[in-house]
DNA sequence: CTTAGTGCAAACCGTTTGCAAATGC
DNA sequence: GCATTTGCAAACGGTTTGCACTAAG
């Protein structure tokens, strides 16, 4: 069975780099996330078991988990990186409530299919996409009947 | 017949903000360009009419055209802000190329459409929502037939 | 023993903010 | 006249980089 471990000293082997404790660690601590952790609060994590380690090493191994395939890259509003599992993971899009912050995951057959119809009359090859739907979840629809919309948001 | 300078005077006005000459001359030249236009790229512009203009308002009149629903931010993969405009100008998504970073716009009914039935079912009320397509285009795909995939793009 | 990785501090870059002077209404 | 806006410079916040040192293979 091959773990993400593995599959890290794989890519690691293939592009002649090096194992490290810290990345062996950071790796550690990201397989005990979930959901879509900021390098700060996966480095604040890292912290607790070895303070030494810096955060630009958290950053560094963070891309190289992503080169990897085992952490997707996501940004919501508040501009700051995020990284969620990607490995035995299906692929999903996300809602963002504009109220609350909170995530909520989505998947689509249908959408997925028909973007890929519409790059293929476009002939564009597909590498990657970004789908993100903002608005009011129902948690903050119940609570709340009349929600600031102050300011438009910047979507980073 | 609405102008877009109506409009946005008429949002200055029941939002209790003044017209200032450098207001109308940003949107003014906002409204001579088309595209996807960055913040810098709209003060160099603004430079060439009054080198007086500061920067700082080019950013601060860009929020308020977004406010007043003429401009729309988007970003692509350069971390910059841009903006395109949205009155008279129809919802679009955007595939952006990897390799040359053009932008070719596509929109789809049936996507559109299922957004918001996937919304429904999850009492999800839709504000906004950015979908972004990355991968080669056709151009790039004929001039080059070995792209490099060295680095993991992360799509600010 | 050669090459890559680490941690720190400083740089970076797009954007925002504090402020005194200027301007709109 | 009062409130808002301006331009400047400095601050901000997330991320990256240069570098002397350490560790992996």
């Amino acid at each position: 069975m091959t773990t993400e471990k593995d599959i890290f000293h794989e890519h690691l082997k293939r592009t002649r780099l090096k194992r490290t404790d810290q990345r062996d660690l950071i790796l550690d601590v990201f397989i005990g996330t979930e959901g879509h952790i900021s390098v700060e609060e996966l480095y604040e994590l890292v912290k607790k078991k070895d303070p030494s380690v810096g955060f630009t090493t958290v950053y560094r191994t963070m891309k190289l988990m992503a080169e990897a395939r085992l952490a997707h890259e996501v940004r919501f509003t508040d501009g700051r990186a995020r990284y969620e599992h990607e490995y035995n993971h299906d692929h999903h899009d996300h809602f963002i409530c504009n109220n609350c912050n909170s995530v909520i995951e989505f998947y689509s057959a249908e959408i997925e299919k028909l973007q890929e119809e519409i790059a293929r009359q476009n002939s564009f090859k597909i590498q990657d996409h970004s789908h993100r739907i903002f608005g009011i979840c129902s948690n903050c629809q119940e609570k709340n009947t009349s929600i600031g919309v102050a300011a438009v948001r910047s979507y980073s």
